[in-house]
DNA sequence: TCATTAAATTGTT
DNA sequence: AACAATTTAATGA
């Protein structure tokens, strides 16, 4: 439960391989990349360790550079619905940023992560700025959009087994986390805390969906063979 | 580089 | 939830 500030206290500038994994950076003219990559900053999160909670006013935008985060709220029962995983390459909190306003989510690391940050100052500069960044940010918000549409639609499914197949599917959508290859590596203990399911009916899914050759199942992650059928459910 | 040990992850009950 | 089996990571010769 560690506080949003200690974050940043830990905070140092990113290595070039770092660099590498940040998708906007590459669509920038080489002087506003200059300014942002001036202004990054990257802290180690621990497992558990929530990144932004709600109601907290924004100071930086986030991307994740390795490890595995999830992003959920708490509704008014108290319960927590979980919206979607992030991978390493994606970015969240454009939509408070843009407003600049408090977050209206949680992000919390499912495993020890490392966790950049774009202070939302130079955010706004690259919106001024950046026609690249821009169209970045606008693709972004339109897919994210569809992404919580589509949330929705997994917690009402009943099917764990359909729920899991349209989760990975999620976490593998190549616009919002282009960062991301085939393989992804999550065990299914972090796989079932995303998903909301206990671990051993996780398991039984990834060995059903296996089956149907959607994926392959690997020691400490997994690998996607057939996206579409995740997507759908069809195989 | 290889062997041994510890830790993490998976598959079952 | 607890167990055993398996895989990876770490250690040291």
């Amino acid at each position: 439960m560690a506080q949003d500030a200690s974050l940043y206290q830990r905070s140092r500038p990113l290595t070039a391989s770092e660099l590498g994994v940040i998708p906007w950076l590459k669509v920038l003219l080489p002087d506003e990349r200059e300014r942002a990559v001036g202004d990054l900053k990257i802290t180690d999160a621990k497992a558990g360790e929530c990144i932004c909670r709600t109601g907290r006013p924004v100071t930086y935008w986030f991307g994740l550079v390795d490890g595995l985060l999830k992003m959920s709220t708490d509704n008014a029962d108290g319960q927590t619905m979980t919206f979607t995983g992030i991978p390493p390459g994606g970015w969240f909190g454009e939509g408070t940023a843009l407003k600049r306003e408090t977050y209206r989510y949680n992000i919390q690391a499912l495993r020890k992560s490392m966790v950049a940050g774009l202070h939302v100052d130079t955010f706004h500069w690259l919106l001024d700025h950046s026609i690249g960044f821009n169209r970045f940010v606008m693709k972004q918000l339109n897919e994210r959009l569809g992404q919580f549409i589509a949330a929705r639609e997994i917690d009402r499914m009943g099917n764990p087994n359909i729920r899991v197949a349209r989760s990975l599917a999620a976490l593998f959508n190549p616009v919002l986390y282009p960062g991301l290859g085939t393989v992804l590596r999550i065990t299914q203990q972090e796989l079932a805390y995303l998903v909301g399911l206990s671990r051993q009916r996780v398991n039984e899914a990834l060995t059903i969906l296996a089956a149907e050759g959607a994926i392959a199942v690997e020691y400490g992650g997994l690998r996607v063979l057939n996206l579409q059928a995740l997507r759908t459910g069809i195989f």
